[in-house]
DNA sequence: ATTATAGTTGAACAAATATTCAATTGTCAA
DNA sequence: TTGACAATTGAATATTTGTTCAACTATAAT
């Protein structure tokens, strides 16, 4: 492994470390998924919804009256969570209801929940 | 329910789907916190780290040139991981080591990615 | 048709944050 | 004790991002 390559200040202390940990890191295709994917959920707002979807559907009204936010700014946030295909919605008249896309991001939720609850 | 306490826009719409939810909400005193640690691994050198982290112990000379950064770059994000207990670290003379905290993270990061390569 | 309300959107603004740069600390070897 | 290198740190910069604001669309009711 050629350290001119790099355009970084290090030297290759560990080589054969460096080497093993590539290949095995190459096979690992969705690290920038992941962290997209955290991303989304690392804001107190879009939790929150989360969090309230995980109780009951609601509609963007109320879940502006809940948290204390505009109506805007709660559809901004669950733009992003719709692309992100963490919620979905159903139109009933002039209300759109919200909820959460599937089974699987409201099991990720309580996991994430769990996790932090037991940590010191 | 009295709307005027609410700065915003919103009318209440269903205020007995509100109050069940900020009731079933309250419970719930960790939504800081949880999206703190999310916000902490939405990030793609930070992830990139905790997943070679995920394959060897390894010093801050070798992740730079692993990622492709500098060691400072590579340091401030150590940092934060350490912060949050994601991390730690042992000295071997001029050359610090770091790896994951315990199972608990090592766990955590697998799960993630599972959900994203099953992900649509 | 006109009015009212739910929701969305784009631009502007403000706040948060990742990287760079330069200086500094800690450890080892000569 | 001097020099070299691993690592950390703080300030500055550049970028990202969340909210606000104003304008707009869609649906329902009068």
């Amino acid at each position: 492994m050629d350290k001119e390559k790099f355009l970084n200040d290090c030297d290759v202390i560990h080589a054969d470390i460096v080497e093993l940990v590539a290949k095995q890191m190459s096979t690992v295709l969705d690290l920038h998924n992941l962290s997209e994917f955290y991303k989304i959920l690392g804001d107190k707002t879009r939790i929150s919804i989360i969090c309230a979807l995980d109780k009951h559907e609601m509609c963007v009204c109320d879940l502006g009256i809940l948290l204390g936010m505009t109506k805007s700014a709660i559809s901004h946030q669950l733009r992003v969570l719709r692309q992100a295909n963490l919620v979905k919605n159903r139109r009933d008249g002039k209300v759109i209801f919200y909820s959460l896309a599937d089974d699987h991001v409201k099991r990720l939720f309580e996991i994430g929940l769990e996790h932090v609850q037991e940590a010191e």
